[in-house]
DNA sequence: TTTGTAATTGCAAGCGCTTACACTAAAACT
DNA sequence: AGTTTTAGTGTAAGCGCTTGCAATTACAAA
């Protein structure tokens, strides 16, 4: 192997072409500054040495990055992927580059990840969901950090935001599984706490359930991670119950999936002798079998939406706006008339 | 909102603590460097201000960042999720921190992510397969970035790598199909072209179907896009020609999912009238019905042992060597004796 | 007390880039 | 021809941090 030889700074190029740092600069940023004789004369010292512009001093320098972090609570599954895919689009095409962290669903990881994006020099965060810590808000307004919110809607905050009423789809859902003739519903949420996404998800089929006159003592939930293998578990438990319920009511996909596996291990007909729904409608929804009544998220319009209100806000284009997109029912075998 | 007020520096820090910028840097990366009282001192500054140090003006003055960059194929589905989890894990455990971009299967994007990747001083490299322009090795080489290959093994190269062998282990699987009576296979691959895992689990299926005496003319292959709806459009074909194959084999779990969601739609009883196979034992790979016959491999260990030779690789510890992993078959009910 | 040694601390030179400002030359006016 | 503009380029001052080296202090031994 040969020694490495130095890496090849502005300083390098502007040398090979004899002209300043300053003229490099310019013909790698702002092309229209400079007279096209020069600006292949540097094109073509920036080919010869290979050069590549070091990140870290650009961005010191400008003051800023050029890249967007966004903290996802997980990557396990595909929950967010479509959706962070066409972010990731929109981004690139504006010329603005993507740094994705996980925080596995813990706040206090997500606390630190945004510290850590926003010392990298982050030019705007996207966070998924509206629940953390006031601290967190604060340190945010306090560093100027342009900041989007997706997978939830709050019209009324002070947040921009971009998705949809995880409430209110919810119920809706639930309303159609009520209507459906179904008395015995059980729930397998996600972890509600310090995930405001699997709340209201929660609290919208419970609204449901309390309109039409049920009392809630008699709904069944059991809270677990949105995991396909707890999901499963989950589902055990719930058929041991004294009271069969007739549906399962998921708080995702994912979770949903789980419960028509173990489903069918246990011996049971979905949808014959138990229904199931879930959420977020994820490429696999309409590929279990039975495929799965769930409730259709924009996902890549959301990314998309969240792009662009993210960088209208860095380049300062607009004030925080709340987009709030339509979700709709996506009604398949899993779910049937009782 | 309050103006934003200066982000604190550590020039800041060290007027409010009375010390030197010299003497903060050390309370912040050499504590023993520095006498307790003065980091009493400092860390209350540091506390008081809110200060966090800028990563960019770190990572040029030290000349290494303590980051590692990994280039993915895909986001979209599960195949590297758990390998890149671990491979997180290890990394956060050791002190550095992890950027992943997503290259969408195209060379030419990966080859831009990496020198994005390296522009923004990442110490290392992760990146999957090994198949690629010589000329990006090239650059890596002559850049001195320590690189790790993953989810391929190539021993005999001067390539870090941990993997395991794909296609042995296809063979493997593929031995196992022949010996259960099989003989019209047919083969969903992922495409091969840029894709070394998805040519060796091809080339696999080939050696042993060669072993066995057959023709190559009469095995079918079509070559698709690792995602689920390809798989199952893949199996249509497929099951149009004149000779209807016993078993599908299919390039990954994804593929695999398609194509039993897709038979069961088309009438076909899996396995009875038709087996399938798949390949990295996805979670997923359990809870389709029926529970699916796969190569098990072993993410997480990958994702750790990656981690555990691209530092030491950086810290200087080690030279380049090949780790490979052992796979196993996974029997599961999708495939049955003809 | 003096001196030697080790432990702390400060000084200041960068790291590689952008950009306000100054400057020169060429084009466009009176 | 003289005077403005305008376009193109260079100069140099940082951006916020680390670190080699020199300077200071503390402490122990002489």
């Amino acid at each position: 192997m040969t020694v490495s030889p130095r890496i090849p700074t502005l300083d390098d190029v502007a040398n090979a072409a004899g002209v300043s740092t300053a003229t490099v600069s310019r013909c790698l940023n702002e092309k229209q500054k400079v007279s096209p004789k020069t600006l292949a004369k540097v094109m073509k010292a920036v080919e010869s040495l290979g050069y590549t512009p070091n990140f870290n001093a650009r961005a010191m320098a400008a003051k800023q990055s050029h890249t967007i972090g966004a903290i996802i609570p997980t990557m396990e599954n595909a929950i967010f992927a479509r959706g962070l895919q066409a972010f990731q689009e929109k981004l690139l095409e504006q010329g603005y580059n993507l740094l994705v962290s996980s925080s596995a669903y813990q706040p206090k990881l997500e606390a630190q990840q945004i510290r850590e994006l926003v010392a990298r020099g982050a030019d705007g965060l996207l966070l998924i969901g509206y629940e953390r810590d006031e601290a967190v808000y604060e340190y945010l307004a306090r560093r100027g950090i342009p900041t989007v919110l997706a997978w939830a809607s709050i019209p009324n905050s002070d947040h921009a935001s971009v998705g949809f009423d995880n409430r209110a789809a919810m119920r809706l859902l639930a309303d159609r599984v009520i209507e459906m003739g179904h008395r015995q519903i059980a729930v397998i949420s996600g972890i509600v706490e310090g995930n405001d996404r699997a709340a209201e998800r929660l609290a919208g089929i419970q609204d449901s359930w309390q309109a039409h006159g049920f009392d809630l003592d008699a709904l069944p939930v059991i809270q677990t991670p949105y995991e396909i293998e707890h999901g499963a578990s989950a589902f055990e438990r719930l058929v041991q119950a004294d009271v069969k319920p007739t549906v399962i009511m998921c708080g995702n996909d994912v979770l949903a999936a789980g419960v028509i596996s173990k489903a069918r291990d246990l011996g049971f007909i979905v949808p014959n002798d138990i229904s199931v729904t879930g959420f977020d409608d994820i490429e696999l929804a309409k590929h279990v079998f039975p495929a799965l009544t769930t409730v259709h998220v924009p996902h890549r319009q959301m990314g998309r939406v969240a792009a662009e209100s993210l960088i209208d806000l860095i380049e300062d284009r607009t004030k925080k706006v709340s987009h709030q997109l339509d979700v709709s029912i996506e009604m398949r075998a899993s779910l049937q008339r009782i």
